[in-house]
DNA sequence: AATGCTTTTTGTCATTTGACAAATGATTCT
DNA sequence: AGAATCATTTGTCAAATGACAAAAAGCATT
């Protein structure tokens, strides 16, 4: 819990009286490794924090290929936000990678503690901005770039990701395939 | 002036009081093809509005070959976000590829808004998270799909720019070299 | 039409990557 | 330890793409 509040504190002030309130909604939960926290063709119902572990989003492209689009690690909020906000069905899978520890808001007492707390949503909206502006960031370069660049960024992005993971979920977030992907770090050892 | 204005109004409500504040902010100006909006190396200053016309962002890669990362035609809003809010030099160029006719907000304007329309912040919030996530959802495919498939979803994600700007920016944008592109469009027709 | 200028297409060859299969390595379970 | 299973690496060949140069096409100006 403590990282959590941590994290708020980055985008704006909250006294004790909010902390308590939000800390009172929050639910750990832990996730083992391949259980999904939202699903393709379902709406999101929640909000997560991940306090351990690792978390990817993926997708199935029109060829049927698993495609991972990100991923997110310790001290980060988790949530479909396009399902989430809208309550439509989404079209990506948030899976867990690893096991994982996490705190969890429901949709009702999410909304409500935007409603009880003011300046929560502007810090939420600081936070979910920069998530977004961040996967910009870190998903556009890798179009440009050949494979053997994009795996030297993504081991630079998640440093703390590449041991922890299959491979193959590697490869698909570089958009190449796992062959390319062994024969791309052979070279580089 | 009517267009952002039909624009703002998909994304929540304002009186018309407020729409003429708004209004009163917007100068308007033309950009000729080339131009640049905001530049590498600077910090923007200005928030505008496409009324005619198509802009690109760009950036130079570390082998310094310039890379297209989106487009912007028509009714959307141009802000170089990361520098116009952090006031933080920005690492991108933000260039007509046509001329253009916009609306143009200055830095100090813009806030002044922000903070005398309450309804305002929210509804400019939308705006930007909206098209931060629309960014990343024509970006993000782009990593996984061979270059054809990529040519195709530039097609459909603008298309009403391809022909109106050379084919090396939308190389750049895709990833692969004019060649590469060229051959692309052959084989397709 | 002729001239320059830029953009786009082609051609050739080298390199990268994909597809598929097989081999090796790691891990878990009994 | 042995068997089963899954992850990773390697091998081979085909296809896609890059690099570079040259040709062709398009466009504006005269």
């Amino acid at each position: 819990m403590k990282e959590f509040i941590e994290y708020i504190l980055q985008f704006g002030n909250l006294n004790q009286q909010q902390l308590d309130l939000i800390s009172k909604k929050a639910t750990e939960r832990v996730l083992h490794k391949d259980e999904y926290f939202s699903e393709a063709g379902k709406i999101a119902q929640e909000v997560g924090f991940i306090l351990e572990g690792i978390i990817r989003v993926c997708y199935y492209n029109n060829k049927g290929e698993e495609i991972t689009k990100y991923f997110i690690d310790e001290n980060n909020l988790v949530v479909d936000l396009e399902s989430f906000d809208n309550d439509i069905c989404s079209n990506a899978y948030v899976q867990a990678i690893t096991d994982c520890k996490m705190l969890v808001f429901s949709k009702k007492d999410w909304k409500d503690l935007l409603d009880i707390i003011i300046p929560w949503e502007a810090i939420v909206n600081k936070i979910i901005s920069r998530a977004l502006r961040q996967k910009i960031e870190r998903r556009s370069p890798l179009v440009s770039e050949d494979a053997t660049t994009r795996y030297l960024m993504f081991l630079k992005i998640y440093p703390n990701v590449v041991n922890r993971i299959p491979l193959s979920y590697i490869a698909s977030y570089l958009g190449i395939t796992q062959s390319s992907l062994s024969r791309i770090r052979k070279n580089i050892h």
